[in-house]
DNA sequence: TCGGACATGTAAATGGTTACATGATTCA
DNA sequence: TGAATCATGTAACCATTTACATGTCCGA
């Protein structure tokens, strides 16, 4: 198997937090987790079907709501979720457009290469300010510190922070080193 | 369109370095840019033949190797590569499995969250000495420090140093959060 | 002569994105 | 009543990976 499908996981993950449509479950990663996952439309219905008729979830007892489909994780989903969680980290290939083209400056006006490297460091920062915004109110938030999920959920949006700022100072020093560089064009 | 086909692009940077075989293709990108580009045989031999139908490429006008096929990039090859280059970069959706699974962190026996987060400190550090020994040899390289390409290689490398930096400080910082961590079990 | 590296390719499966189709509800 | 949003879904497409098939060449 090529990657394990985790969107299948990812939905299991939500509906450990919440009953939820895949409307909800679309809204909530956009929301709340879009920074280091996304999901869409075309490729959540058709793993909750799938989910469903592996029964580690199960539409909501049809109530009045007609449109929604509400669905709930099921004992079996929270073992399945429970054991994924638990395996090692399967680390996908890299694949970096940036670092690609950016090995192959030379072929590249320069002044393009320093238009490349500055909007890779202003969207670094826009980021990092949007993450130090996050964070500032996410710590200030008195309930959601009581939410055993806190210190997790702090971590991954860290682990932004960081990036991010990595980022910012290999772009601000790639600046430098080819100003530097002798090798003017 | 999804997205463009990188592979296409990654092959014409490859081949406007010097012509070689799929086979060579191969190994450069494990050789040289695995650390942010990787590529296999079973994407590689159908790119170039589409590639070559495209008259993007072309293969050498066969002498006496009779196994290897040797392709040069074509004038309109060049074109292409250079039209992409300078093209902004698709930022390509967020997918973190380790941002995912720490976020369901509370789902998980402490123990285990522990054991991840070392592992990931561990593969950076691994890394990063990686990254750093590279540097270090490349550096002291005479001959590479006169390729036009000297300075763009050298500055994708330190991207990796620097995340791998990023990454290392995060995963100890994030030990230290959760052991502080009030919330045991 | 045998194993490992060289070398090219195909087939199947999967994963994921985009575009499209359809219709209900809500609110200005 | 018309636009925006809610809501579910399908189809087509594309990219990518893995596994498989096939055979050569070279050196121990």
């Amino acid at each position: 198997m090529a990657t394990t499908n985790k969107t299948k996981y990812a939905i299991l993950g939500v509906l450990s937090i919440k009953p939820c449509s895949g409307y909800d479950i679309k809204k909530f990663c956009d929301k709340s987790i879009s920074y280091f996952w996304n999901e869409n439309f075309g490729h959540i219905y058709p793993v909750l079907k799938q989910l469903e008729a592996d029964k580690l979830i199960r539409p909501e007892d049809n109530t009045s709501e007609s449109r929604r489909k509400i669905y709930h994780i099921t004992e079996k989903g929270r073992q399945a979720f429970c054991e994924w969680l638990v395996q090692p980290i399967e680390l996908q290939p890299n694949r970096s457009e940036l670092l690609l083209k950016l090995s192959f400056g030379n072929y590249m006006p320069k002044e393009r290469v320093f238009t490349m490297m500055n909007e890779v460091r202003e969207r670094n920062q826009r980021n990092l300010e949007l993450y130090m915004e996050m964070e500032k109110s996410f710590v200030m938030d008195e309930k959601a510190q009581k939410d055993p999920a806190f210190p997790y959920w702090l971590a991954s949006l860290r682990y932004g922070i960081h990036s991010a700022k990595a980022a910012i100072k290999w772009s601000k020093e790639t600046i430098q080193l080819l100003s530097d560089d002798p090798n003017k064009q």
